[in-house]
DNA sequence: CCCTGTCAAGCAAGCAATTGCTTTGTTGTC
DNA sequence: GACAACAAAGCAATTGCTTGCTTGACAGGG
């Protein structure tokens, strides 16, 4: 009783084992984006995994914190793929590229965690969101030191706070238009944009 | 009884007097994207007119049908504010930092109407989704004549779908960041977007 | 080898609050 | 007295979440 309660909120704190409690991550992240969080109820969740409405609160002890737990997932789940992308890359429009593609499959392919966090941000609440914030801003650092190279490197005009949020934009906007089975794979998207946002001053460097 | 209903629908659809009935959508739009369509309820939007909770059905037949209402009220705004801001405005770059401007102030000002078409479009039933991408479709063909015309005098280098689609969101998306007593203007915001996307191809010509 | 206790994991059932919406009644106004 | 514009009250469904109970796997002792 009050004992499995305690241990639950152990082993929600661990992010180990716990095969079930990963796979309601992963379906209440699908579900939240397709459908929202608000209109996204435990019933929904619970049957997408095979469970009973009651049974997911062994695992996560609100709503809340399951959205809170998606947000985490998918945060890291993106900091690593971004360490692998950039991992060995050199040159500033290199590192620029790959991170372009890197962002853009974690947001677009089937990874729907992360694109939870660009979707549910009002509905955290404030104590959830310092936490998830730390973690973003982690995943921000990196972006921001390849674009104060590109600066550098005379291919961007301004690495200032307005642009980066304009940058930003550009791409988590793709989750609100693109499709799969589209006419644009997300390479195409990725090039488009290097292009649109490289300024080829130096010219004869590209 | 059904009489009154039947006249509410009557007056629903001719978007005249009904002074009560914009105050409602202000209030609802507003709310909408404070805390999203789901979580605003029918009594918090009476409350914010001084309504009892089942007022508000006198003017909507249902709270779908004030989620389109509200659509429809901002592209509505958006698109006259559209058409003065690039009345008499000659030269593709004038034209283009003055629907920035113009968008990004129906956006980020106090018409709390067209975000939401930003945030709820999930929440949308089919039948009146149909009904707003029209509207839609009107504003976005300015922008795409613009950006045409950009590509012409050789400042953009491609306007294609992808192009729009990025440019877009990269404005969209400052609902997320933008906050009025923040350290940037809405005209720093434009100006930069116009630096950040226009490039400099042919020289002494800015 | 069997018995028994333990415990993680989930079920079955339901509670209390909230939700969108309806229905009937009231009031001011022309 | 007719009608627009609400109020008052409530209904039926849905919601997040809780409580007590079952099950299956495993450990250890005899």
């Amino acid at each position: 009783m009050a004992v499995a309660r305690t241990k639950t909120k152990a082993r929600a704190s661990t992010a180990d084992e716990g095969n079930r409690r990963a796979e309601l991550i992963r379906a209440a992240g699908k579900l939240f984006v397709e459908k929202g969080f608000d209109a996204t109820t435990i019933r929904d969740i619970a049957d997408a995994v095979g469970m009973r409405s009651g049974s997911p609160f062994y695992h996560f002890k609100s709503k809340q914190d399951m959205l809170k737990s998606v947000m985490i997932e998918g945060l890291q789940a993106a900091l690593t793929a971004q360490q692998a992308a950039i991992a060995g890359v050199r040159g500033a429009e290199a590192r620029f590229r790959a991170l372009i593609k890197s962002h853009l499959r974690i947001i677009l392919e089937d990874h729907t965690e992360f694109p939870v966090l660009l979707y549910e941000w009002r509905a955290l609440t404030d104590d959830s969101r310092a936490e998830v914030i730390a973690v973003k801003d982690r995943y921000e650092a990196v972006w921001q030191s390849v674009l104060k190279d590109l600066v550098k490197a005379g291919l961007l005009k301004d690495d200032g706070r307005v642009t980066r949020l304009l940058l930003f934009g550009a791409f988590n906007w793709t989750v609100q238009w693109y499709r799969p089975d589209g006419e644009f794979t997300i390479d195409d998207i990725a090039e488009r944009a290097v292009d649109l946002y490289l300024c080829p001053q130096a010219e004869g460097r590209r």
